[in-house]
DNA sequence: GTCTATAAAGTGATAGAC
DNA sequence: GTCTATCACTTTATAGAC
C-alpha cells in the first residue's frame, strides 16, 4: 500500500474518477494530472505507462475487495446449513462496503465498464489475476443448486455477476431519503440485491 | 432508411462495428472511415460530426427496435391473462432478433456500453428519445406486480434491464452446440432470459 | 522525485479543387 | 458527393535540467 496523499495515490484516486466518468480512452494524461496536482510526467515515471496505470488502478481495490470476498465466502462455505444466500452476501456485502468508502463508489463504475466493453486484453488480466474468486464461488453455487447442469448454472452466474456489478456500480449516485442511514440504506440495498440474485439464480 | 451500401451506411456499419470494439473516444474517425472505405471527410459531410454520428448510429437501430417491441407490448398489455413472462418476451425477443441479423449484435454492445458509461448527455439523449418505451413497459409490469412498491417496482426494473441488455451483448460472442440451429440457440436463450427476469422481478 | 520543454504521432474538423 | 491538403490542437511519452 502506498502512504496516503502520497504522489502515486493522488494519482490513483484521480485516475480512478476520471477512468469512471470518461472512461479509459475519454480521460486525459493531462486532465488527470491536472485533477490530481502532480506533473505531467509523473504518471510516466511511477506507473511507466497509462496501460501500466490503468491495471494498477484495478489492482488497488481488487485485491483488497476479493480478499474480503473469500474470506467470507469461507465462512460459509460447505456449511450444511449455508443458504444460497448467503453465499451472495459474501459476494455483494463487501463491494456494496467498499462503495461506502473514499472513491470505492468510483472504482464500481469501471468495474461496470470493464464488463460491458468485451476488451480481451483487460478480461485476460481479470481473468489471471482474480479468476480463482468466481471458481471457488461457482464450486459453492453448484454445491447449493444440485439441479441446475453446469451450462445453466454458469450461464446464470454470469448472468447475476453481470447484473450486480452493473446495479452496485449506480449505488452511489442512487439519493437515499434523508431519515436512513448510510449504514440502514446501505444493508437495504444488500438485502434487495441478494433477493434479487438469488431469485434469478434459482429460477425453475 | 438509406439505400443499402450508400455511403453513409457503410459509415454506419463501420461506426457500429468500431464502437462496440473500441468504444467512441476509442475510434477514431480515421479507422473509421478507413474501415467503411470511404473518405476522412465524408462523415462530417454526411453527418455534421462525430457526436451527431453517434446519435445516428443509436437511432438507425433504436427506432426499429423500440416500434417491435412496442407493438409486441401492445398485444399483450392490459389483457386480463397476461403473465409477467408474455410481457418480458415482447422486451427481449425484439432485441435478440436484432443480434441475429448483419451487425445488430454488434449495436446491443455499443447499447451495453452506454448503459455502463452512466454519461449524463448519452442518457438523457435516450430518454428523451425512447423514455416512452419504458414507461409503457413499467406501466404493465406494475399492473401484473401490484404487490411491489412504485420504488421498488422502479428498482428492480432497473436493474432487470440492465442485466438483460448486459446479458444481450453477450449474446452474438456466445459458441453454440453445432448441433443447434441458430434459431433454436436464440429461442432457447430467449426463454433463459425470460425466466431467470421474471423470477428476479417477481422475487418475495 | 519533480520539473520544463519538446518530440512524434494522432485527433476532429474544414477549405477548396474537382 | 468525393477528394487532398492542411489547420489547430491534443495525445502519450521522454530527454535532460534541477
Amino acid at each position: 500500500m502506498n502512504p496516503a496523499g502520497s504522489t502515486k495515490e493522488r494519482i490513483l484516486n484521480a485516475a480512478e474518477a476520471l477512468f469512471a466518468q470518461r472512461g479509459f480512452d475519454g480521460a486525459s494524461l493531462r486532465q488527470l494530472t491536472s485533477a490530481a496536482g502532480v506533473n505531467l510526467a509523473a504518471v510516466n515515471y511511477h506507473f511507466g505507462s497509462k496501460d501500466k496505470l490503468v491495471e494498477q488502478v484495478f489492482r488497488r481495490r481488487l485485491d483488497a475487495l476479493n480478499t474480503e470476498r473469500l474470506a467470507a465466502l469461507a465462512k460459509v462455505s460447505g456449511a450444511p446449513g449455508t443458504r444460497l444466500e448467503d453465499v451472495l452476501a459474501a459476494f455483494i456485502r463487501p463491494a456494496l462496503e467498499l462503495s461506502h468508502d473514499n472513491g470505492g463508489s468510483l472504482f464500481m463504475r469501471v468495474l461496470a465498464r470493464a464488463f460491458a466493453e468485451h476488451d480481451d486484453t483487460l478480461r485476460t488480466f481479470l481473468s489471471e489475476n482474480y479468476g480463482h474468486v468466481m471458481r471457488q464461488f461457482t464450486a459453492e453455487f453448484a454445491r447449493l443448486l444440485p439441479g441446475l447442469s453446469k451450462e445453466e448454472l454458469y450461464w446464470r452466474i454470469d448472468l447475476v455477476t453481470g447484473a450486480l456489478t452493473l446495479a452496485m456500480s449506480g449505488f452511489g449516485m442512487i439519493r437515499r431519503r434523508d431519515n436512513v442511514s448510510e449504514r440502514a440504506h446501505r444493508e437495504q440495498t444488500t438485502q434487495h440485491l441478494i433477493r434479487f440474485a438469488a431469485a434469478g439464480l434459482s429460477a425453475s
